[in-house]
DNA sequence: ACATATTTTCAATAAATTTTGAAAGTTCGG
DNA sequence: CCGAACTTTCAAAATTTATTGAAAATATGT
């Protein structure tokens, strides 16, 4: 395979992949191309490549830059941006986890303390059961939490080398 | 906060939550409530609950079902279908991963490999920083799935006891 | 301050996904 | 085999989400 097609069937599967994260397409996209191409880019290289509007572009280069994955980087003599991935892809996932953390589970969390709490006789099936589905999903969810800091925290080397002994 | 509120919030919440991750507000809906409820459903209970319709009800119980969340229950005595959630959450949740494990994780594993072999000279460097973040996606994928097959064979037990420790 | 290059916004449009509901299919007791 | 109860399918409609592109805003060099 050419370089050329194994890049673009990279970029496309990603952005297949990204869809099934609720990730929207193109910015999984132009985070695949940042991330196999060894320089910098600008907008218009993107939009180049990818074939979308400027707007979509810009969009979900911002997305990307908030998220952490994407930053700005400045040429000197240029008057234009570039955008650069972060390459290291025990970081992206850290940092990927860092921030579903913190928007996706903490708010659960954060509810489910609430509706625990509901008022009622436990000893009334629907009252029971609903209490011990909460609680059950809050336990296993503050759990997942304190595992998820401590990988967040962790090297990569733990990771890949503790952990596989740990496990068998 | 009453029963009956309670039940809406988590639906609602269950619902928002399950967009973040590729799912289908209806189906996490559908989940959701089966989860809380003590007696196994109908469809026609699920759709009086959650005003949907017959159609787009029976889809997602049967996509439930396929995700092996959700089983068909035969009352004795009935005609009707009933339908119950798994509701040990460690059990569920080790389904959803073995799920996603299958349809997305190995399949990306299967494509890096191929395009790991893409032609050209490593000394290129646009050939070296596609080769090099593809292996690297590879190598941390290869391990997810090895830490994942782990879980999934492993009991609740070792997950909320054991790996409190090994994170400190 | 001006002219120009560059970036950002956002209303309109397009595309993708979800939902509906009626019709077709199936199952089952008698 | 019939008819009623129940389940499944799927084309059309509704809704949600993504994309465009031109206009507005901002930044830069002289």
């Amino acid at each position: 395979m050419k370089l050329i097609e194994a890049k673009q069937q990279f970029i496309s599967s990603w952005g297949a992949f990204g869809t099934h994260w609720g990730i929207n397409r193109t910015m999984a996209q132009i985070h695949a191309l940042l991330l196999i191409t060894a320089d910098p880019l600008t907008q218009d290289d993107i939009m180049e490549q990818l074939n979308i509007s400027r707007g979509n572009t810009n969009m979900n280069i911002r997305e990307l830059i908030n998220w952490g994955l994407v930053e700005r980087v400045l040429l000197t003599g240029e008057r234009k941006e570039y955008f650069s991935a972060e390459k290291d892809i025990w970081k992206v996932v850290k940092q990927i986890v860092k921030e579903r953390k913190k928007r996706e589970l903490e708010p659960m969390l954060k509810l489910l303390d609430q509706l625990e709490g509901v008022e009622g006789d436990k000893r009334d099936k629907n009252v029971k059961a609903f209490v011990d589905t909460v609680s059950g999903i809050k336990k296993l969810g503050k759990q997942a939490d304190k595992t998820l800091d401590a990988m967040i925290r962790a090297e990569e080397s733990w990771f890949v080398g503790n952990l596989v002994k740990i496990f068998k």
